[in-house]
DNA sequence: CCAGACGTTGTT
DNA sequence: GTCTGG
DNA sequence: CCAGACGTTGTT
DNA sequence: GTCTGG
């Protein structure tokens, strides 16, 4: 895989001090894992520069598609492509996004079984991933937005696990990102020595589980928090 | 022109 | 909607 | 990404 | 094996 889950335990008003967006503050419940097809909040830039939030499913649902089909990944799009392909080159240019995230999981393959690993900045900090958004909208006026997750090859840490990795995107180039004028170049793995990776127990894997023992290295004692 | 696709990862 | 293939 | 289903008729 | 649901 390559970014199939991730986590958001951040509260919105640390969301709202990193990226600035206006309007109110929204109820955002820690997510320990998001996975695809469910909701999540991602920053967009406004014509008049106004950074909003915004909750979207992820999973890109085309403008054009009959609804959300998941015969196709579309919670990833490939950065070596992003800008050619046709499924995401108008949203590419128009319609880019920042995904709030502390941490993600990237599964690692050895003698047949998979482990998770939880990958976050040394710090736990929240960063975000580079995305695209889309707006369908059904014959009955339904809509739906929806945002994909760009990936890339694998820095150095992270390819002892996967040969993938979301792209990151560093404080100082949000702006250029969200403001849609720069090319492809942006789209390239985050410094290694600014992220950790550890093991976390196969409870990750169930799409259901979503509270710190997602978060937990694997082996060590249930935290606290869960105890009751 | 119309028809048909539009995606990624991992595995073979 | 937009691009590619025929 | 992984987990879990993979079906129909008829009855509530 | 392949598709859907989370």
């Amino acid at each position: 895989m390559m970014c199939g889950r991730y986590s958001l335990v951040a509260p919105a008003e640390a969301v709202r001090a990193l990226f600035k967006f206006e309007g109110a503050t929204p109820n955002l419940a820690p997510r320990y894992n998001i996975a695809p097809t469910q909701a999540a909040p991602v920053i967009i830039q406004r014509k008049d520069g106004e950074r909003e939030l915004v909750v979207m499913r992820w999973g890109f649902v085309p403008a054009w598609s009959k609804g959300p089909d998941n015969r196709y990944s579309m919670f990833n799009a490939r950065a070596e492509t992003v800008h050619e392909k046709q499924a995401y080159r108008v949203a590419f240019e128009k319609r880019r996004c920042l995904v709030p995230v502390d941490g993600f999981y990237e599964w690692r393959e050895s003698s047949g079984t998979k482990m998770p690993y939880r990958i976050s900045l040394i710090d736990e900090s929240l960063f975000a991933f580079a995305g695209l958004w889309e707006h369908w909208e059904g014959s009955d006026g339904s809509f739906i937005e929806s945002f994909t997750i760009i990936t890339t090859r694998a820095n150095s840490l992270i390819s002892r696990i996967h040969d993938r990795m979301p792209v990151i995107m560093p404080l100082e180039v949000h702006a250029e990102w969200l403001g849609c004028c720069s090319a492809a170049e942006l789209l390239i793995p985050y410094s290694p020595e600014k992220m950790k990776a550890y093991p976390v127990d196969a409870y990750v894997n169930d799409a259901r589980h979503d509270d710190p023992m997602c978060i937990s290295p694997a082996g060590e004692s249930v935290p606290d928090e869960i105890m009751n």
